[in-house]
DNA sequence: CATGAAAGGAGCGCGTC
DNA sequence: GACGCGCTCCTTTCATG
């Protein structure tokens, strides 16, 4: 779409496989692990970023260790007659929200999921009633505790 | 567990802030982001890595860009009477599948919501029949595109 | 494209307050 | 805890194959 994805090669791949786990991975150890001098790899991990393949570089934050012992997804389906404007308002309001981890928005059924992490059980009754089941746009939600969670790569917003 | 969750002071927030949205900051603008000297700072970043508050920095790759097209977020409805052993079982193989980018274990109904991310939709099919509906322990899953994804931190997994 | 060399910046431990 | 200094290591550019 806005770039040409003109296919990353085998050693592109493999700077994403560790920049993935380590974002912090020095030039040198790059350059170990795909066999190249770091000039070269500092080369290509600068065109992965510029291509926008890299999206960027986070830390990974322990929610528990925050005080955000307890998360939870909520469903949340919209009134029927919602228009486009006041769906993306909502959507943009929920996700600038703390407490929000992360916003999916579904197709098919206006639907939306929030990843929402806070301390304790009445603080996330408090969090849904004010901010989504409050929400006049809203027709109802649904909020399941999550038990576990477990993440594999750290998957860019879409733009 | 591990350690005290002894309060982080604004100090340590500001950091987290700043890490957040960058992981590879330097040492010197996280001192000028919170008006301490590099080496303070350089002492207190370590102390939450150490405390697992920042549990690891990633690079954040767009799934677009690597023809990962198109996300999906797929509720999986465990057999009501699968076993703790066949629930562990089953949350650690969808997790180490490539296409696989989080899983939710939810509380209360033995419930998934696995975030996929493949090429289009006839991978995707592919994918859910062949490694989730097609398991044994899985009594049914229902399948919604994700049309916009947004994120706010980087939630670490559960230990 | 890949490389090594060279210079400027950054990481990081330590003694001091 | 916070600080500054100094040593080491890393990043980044550039001329060259």
């Amino acid at each position: 779409m806005l770039q040409r994805d003109d296919a990353l090669d085998a050693t592109d791949l493999d700077l994403l496989d560790v920049l993935r786990r380590d974002a912090r991975a020095t030039n040198r150890q790059l350059a170990r692990a795909v066999g190249l001098a770091e000039s070269t790899v500092h080369a290509r991990v600068r065109r992965l970023e510029q291509r926008g393949v890299i999206a960027g570089y986070e830390a990974v934050v322990r929610q528990e260790r925050m005080g955000h012992g307890l998360q939870a997804l909520v469903h949340v389906t919209l009134r029927p007659g919602a228009r486009q404007a006041s769906i993306t308002e909502f959507s943009e309001r929920v996700r600038a929200l703390p407490e929000v981890s992360q916003v999916f928005f579904l197709g098919g059924v206006d639907d939306f999921i929030v990843h929402v992490a806070v301390g304790d059980s009445s603080e996330m009754r408090r969090f849904v009633v004010e901010h989504l089941s409050g929400d006049a746009t809203v027709a109802s939600t649904r909020t399941s505790i999550v038990f576990d969670y477990q993440r594999n790569v750290s998957t860019a917003s879409f733009d």
